[in-house]
RNA sequence: GCCGGGGUGACAGAGCGGCUAAUGUGACCGACUGCAGAUCGGUUUCUAGAGGGUUCGACUCCCUCCCCCGGCACCA
């Protein structure tokens, strides 16, 4: 089936059609290394890592690029702050990044670019814009664009200058011929971090990195560009201008996606209201596949409410799946070639992939994906009852694995420690039940059982000890 | 003020101009069961923020109003 997107520049699905071919250049906003990662980024960045996975699952050959601004105004204050330089900053709060999204299974990103490896590039850039006349130098060394000089300002969000000046909250920084510039270029304040440029001293705008980054790597154009629905305006209305303003190329990005906002008990997520979540603390309380089917349960444009008492119940909801896989894998086992159910289940099988393949291609429906999944569950369950022969129960795992390969859920031999552990000292405590009551055929038993499965029992004055072998 | 997105059954949350409003959670009943759990079958929602309109027919399209959320240009 086709694969459709809803595109954010024109406000409805449409079909997809990389570029070239099968060819996807996919570029998503990452993050500001400033702070710890929170559930917000863990949304976004899920989301985009199955969109990923589902393109490549079919069949398309994916360069999925993510920036990492590692210069800008909240990692200077954060420096202040604390008194730590701001590479540090950075290189710690983007190593916790990689290791939590690791553990949530996101591992589709192909090259993490860095704003200020790409300091060249940005320069030209500006250059560039600069001859064209859609950019001028301030006094001060700093350089602006020039929103009155691009035509098609406002396009990709739906703003009006004229009334979004009115209503602003902001005070328009007087170095602006026009209320709507935003800086390419910041001139260097005292103690900041900066680069030599043809302006003097100083450091690059928030939204140039992106264009510069992805012209160096897709070259004008590229397929897909996504980040959180608060970034449409003004930071992807700012990058729009300055690509299509520099190459003369349009439209720079095919397709814009836009993921909604995570909201906790129905309001923001932030530090000073106190419901602040990283990923961490979520992780302590939640395995990383729960999290990831919690947010892959909604749909990704809507906001997404986040609440203990909602995970919880994401945590029942994917046990019930991962109850049927559990299932399926003892079947497995013990079953034989063939089996009552097998007819029903092969059929079952097909429609679920189909119907599987029909949601993730309507605009990466996660949700009805996920309702597909549980449907099929629900035959599984049936079919095990009857009695499912082997051959079939190979295609549900089949099956299961092709929905986790996109999903990034349903793990194979996902084997706690704590679990092994806790029974193997189960065992052995019943078995020395059985020694008290002079029970040593069943105590016998366990050892044996214990010991082909690799676990030696020594016994002691105090009770038996375990090991592996 | 402007731009964008929403208001769906006990709760969460999808789709669709007409087929039983998906799916999950919860509750209840039944089957299975020594008990429990899991699983299966069924019940629980006949209603979609409010009011108009279009239509043979709207939750689904249009209009008005109410409410909620995000953004409004380097900045809570």
């Amino acid at each position: 089936m086709a694969v459709r997107v809803y595109n954010t520049l024109t406000r409805e699905k449409e079909d997809f059609v990389p570029l070239h071919g099968r060819r996807v250049s996919m570029f998503v906003c990452g993050l500001t290394p400033q702070d710890v990662t929170h559930l917000g980024h863990a949304k976004t960045y899920i989301m985009f890592d199955v969109v990923a996975r589902f393109l490549r699952h079919k069949g398309y050959h994916v360069f999925y690029l993510q920036n990492v601004t590692d210069i800008e105004d909240r990692i200077i204050k954060k420096m202040r702050e604390t008194g730590r330089d701001w590479k540090e900053i950075v290189a710690a709060n983007f190593a916790s990044y990689l290791d939590v999204m690791g553990t949530l299974g996101c591992d589709s990103v192909d090259v993490y670019a860095y704003a200020t490896d790409y300091v060249p590039e940005i320069r030209d850039q500006i250059r560039g814009l600069l001859d064209k006349g859609y950019a001028y130098v301030s006094e001060d060394g700093s350089v602006y664009y020039d929103t009155t000089k691009f035509k098609d300002w406002g396009k990709l969000s739906g703003q009006k200058v004229e009334e979004h000046i009115a209503g602003a909250r902001i005070e328009v920084d007087e170095k602006k011929r026009d209320p709507a510039d935003f800086a390419l270029w910041k001139a260097q304040k005292p103690g900041e971090p900066a680069w030599d440029s043809p302006w003097g001293k100083g450091r690059p705008g928030w939204h140039i990195e992106d264009t510069a980054i992805t012209i160096q790597h897709f070259g004008p154009q590229y397929d897909l560009h996504g980040g959180g629905i608060e970034l449409a305006f003004p930071h992807h209305e700012a990058e729009l201008a300055q690509a299509e303003a520099f190459t003369g190329v349009t439209p720079f990005v095919k397709y814009w996606m836009h993921p909604g906002m995570l909201m906790i008990r129905g309001e923001e997520m932030h530090k000073s209201l106190g419901n602040f979540w990283a990923v961490s603390d979520a992780l302590a309380r939640w395995p990383p596949e729960v999290l990831r089917f919690f947010f892959l349960n909604a749909h990704y444009r809507s906001p997404l409410d986040f609440s203990p008492e909602g995970l919880d119940e994401a945590s029942r909801s994917y046990g019930r799946l991962r109850e049927t896989l559990r299932s399926v894998e003892a079947e497995r086992r013990r079953a034989s070639t063939e089996g009552k159910g097998d007819a029903d289940l092969r059929g079952a099988t097909r429609r679920a992939l189909e119907a599987f393949d029909a949601a993730m291609s309507d605009d990466f429906n996660t949700r009805e994906a996920l309702a597909a999944v549980f449907d099929y569950a629900r035959e599984v369950n049936r079919a095990i009852g009857l009695g499912a022969g082997r051959g079939a129960l190979d295609e549900v795992a089949g099956a299961f694995d092709a929905f986790g390969d996109v999903l990034g859920l349903f793990a194979r031999g996902e084997t706690g420690v704590a679990l092994t552990e806790g029974l193997v000292d189960l065992l052995v405590g019943l078995r020395e039940d059985a020694r008290k009551r002079k029970d040593f055929a069943t105590a016998d038993r366990i050892r044996e059982a214990l010991g082909a499965l690799g676990i030696a029992l020594e016994d002691g004055r105090d009770g038996a000890r375990w090991k592996r072998r």
